[in-house]
DNA sequence: CAAAACCCTAGTGGAAAACCGGAGTATACT
DNA sequence: AGTATACTCCGGTTTTCCACTAGGGTTTTG
């Protein structure tokens, strides 16, 4: 119940998913054909892939042929990083002023630590997870699923 | 980022520290009383105790000289009883939902794993986190800061 | 019976999220 | 150089959700 999954960030993943996909090809990805292929509207999905790139890690190439590459290998892009960037800004200081709103009271800075506390576990979880790690169980995934066909 | 602490469940707790203090007396605390005490709209809070009263954790008594009662001690009562009470039923459909949208393609149910791993963690937390945990850190605290003061 | 409390159900307002559109700018190819 | 392509910036619209409000009903006390 606690841990929201925003649409922005399922977007932005399967938009990176279809980057790392090609990481290795060095070719830009468009924003046509990661929208086409994952069904997010392209206008939309424009905007976060601008985030991203404003947040270090996706490179963006102008012009005709141009589209998107990750900024890094996908080993090194962690899944607390993607979500940071694009709710983080805006979200951590909202999650100031709440912490400076409970605190003037006793209780309510008793439950802000506690809820911290909560936040954290969550925090790590994603931490310890990159996106070579989705595509590499996504894989092993769609093995499973193949021999479970035959 | 990730763990939402809503208004809702701000309020629900701070009404049922409020309970707390009072539960060893067996006398009913009004909703005028607890929404005075906590700066909360006292009709929004009602709405808040009903629910808490659906799912066992609260009593109430009706008519003139009623009020509310914790439904059980205060060490039997976990944060994640409490929140899952509150926007556990409908968000619990709404996960379900979710998860049935994301798992129709094969690297949305991979990102759900991993979200509802996180989740399960922050979920955790709250378990091992009672009303009387909450009740004894207020306490220490406001001890701590008379101490501070003299 | 009347007052005091809880009990239900619905509805409102505003903010945030999701989404769309248009004009501008850089790049590639001919 | 010129044109087509695709990103960039910024503003607007739609939709959804949440905190809150409202009114009428029921139970208990005295
Ligand atoms: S019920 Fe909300 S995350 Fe599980
Ligand atoms: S930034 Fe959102 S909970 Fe910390």
């Amino acid at each position: 119940m606690p841990v929201e999954l925003s649409c922005k960030s399922e977007y932005a993943l399967l938009a990176l998913l279809e980057l790392a996909d090609v990481y290795t090809s060095k070719e830009p990805l468009q924003i046509r054909q990661i929208s086409a292929q994952q069904h997010i509207p392209d206008r939309y999905l424009e905007q976060l892939l601008a985030t991203l790139r404003r947040g270090g890690i996706v490179r963006s190439q102008r012009g005709a042929k141009g589209g998107y590459l990750l900024a890094r290998e996908p080993r090194k892009i962690t899944l607390l990083e993607i979500v940071a960037c694009l709710e983080g800004f805006d979200a951590q200081a909202k999650e100031q002023e709440d912490a400076a709103k409970f605190t003037k009271t006793l209780e309510g800075g008793i439950i802000a630590e506690v809820w911290q506390e909560a936040d954290q576990a969550a925090k790590t979880i994603l931490q310890n997870y990159t996106l070579q790690d989705l595509c590499d169980r996504r894989d092993a995934r769609q093995q499973l699923d193949l021999m479970y066909y035959i």
